[in-house]
DNA sequence: AATAAAGTCAACCGCCTGAAA
DNA sequence: CTTTCAGGCGGTTGACTTTAT
């Protein structure tokens, strides 16, 4: 038995918004502000559905959009954060401001995919495309309930991943795959199952000393790691979990 | 000039999560 | 504890535009 719908779909309009629909959602939410977004459509006197409102103001609507081309510098961030989040638009546009989820999204599928083929990169995995996949470094900050999932060293719902390690401050679902000529010198090394570092690790923050992960001692990627490129302006990893 | 193919992007759909009842 | 619901997210669709033939 599947859920009601979230509104009554036989008197809503559909497609593509009209200005005068723009017009009253501006006004509504100008002197209402976000939220109640059910309710929404018929106190503005919009035929539409509540997350139809919602998704036109975040993508289209808000004052502090950007909208226009996006700049190489722009490219190389998303990129970046692809590789670091994967497909969470949502936690990649909230490092660019002015970008939606949406614009992020289908700048990739369109722009980056294409760019990161012709530079011979895998857009999914940011490994160079004719190598043979590698077991990928993984970073994971899951609470001992999610780590419970994980019995058997891999995840069981996705393609084999390496058993996750626990970091005890933070609580971040990353994973991150090292570039290409990091991953070399993990091939010449015996395979350990503590091959996860923590995210302060990875990225060099000094403070992660006392950190149990395998950076700490015999860790190949820990002195001069320059996780991403990143290393020069290091991350906030805890303004991650943003919104 | 006409048509097909490819590219772009706004919008929709269905699922998930967390809060409230 | 279970159910319901709103909000949020990522994947996908399809209308429209641009480019190639």
């Amino acid at each position: 038995m599947g859920r009601s719908p979230c509104c009554e779909k036989a008197h809503t309009n559909k497609g593509a918004w009209t200005k005068e629909e723009d017009d009253r959602l501006i006004a509504y939410i100008r002197s209402h502000g976000e939220g109640c977004w059910r309710s929404l459509p018929k106190a503005a006197g919009l035929l539409r559905c509540g997350k139809s409102c919602r998704l036109r103001w975040i993508n289209y609507l808000r004052p502090d959009l950007k909208r226009g081309n996006f700049t190489e510098e722009e490219d190389e961030l998303i990129i970046k954060f692809h590789s670091l989040l994967g497909n969470k638009w949502s936690l990649i546009a909230g490092r660019l401001p002015g970008r939606t989820d949406n614009e992020i999204k289908n700048y990739w599928n369109t722009h980056i995919r294409r760019k990161l083929l012709n530079r011979g990169i895998d857009p999914s995995t940011h490994l160079a495309i004719n190598e043979p996949p590698t077991v990928a470094t993984t970073i994971s900050f899951s609470t001992p309930k999610e780590e419970e999932k994980f019995t058997d060293g891999f995840n069981t719902k996705d393609e084999k991943t390496p058993v996750r390690e626990r970091c005890p401050d933070l609580n971040l679902e990353l994973r991150i795959s090292p570039p290409y000529q990091h991953q070399h010198q993990h091939q010449h090394e015996p395979l350990r199952t503590g091959n996860s570092l923590c995210f302060s690790c990875s990225l060099g923050v000094e403070s992660s000393k006392g950190c149990g992960c395998s950076a700490n001692g015999t860790g190949s990627s820990k002195a001069g790691y320059d996780f991403l490129g990143m290393k020069s302006g290091v991350l906030d990893y805890r303004s991650l979990e943003m919104k």
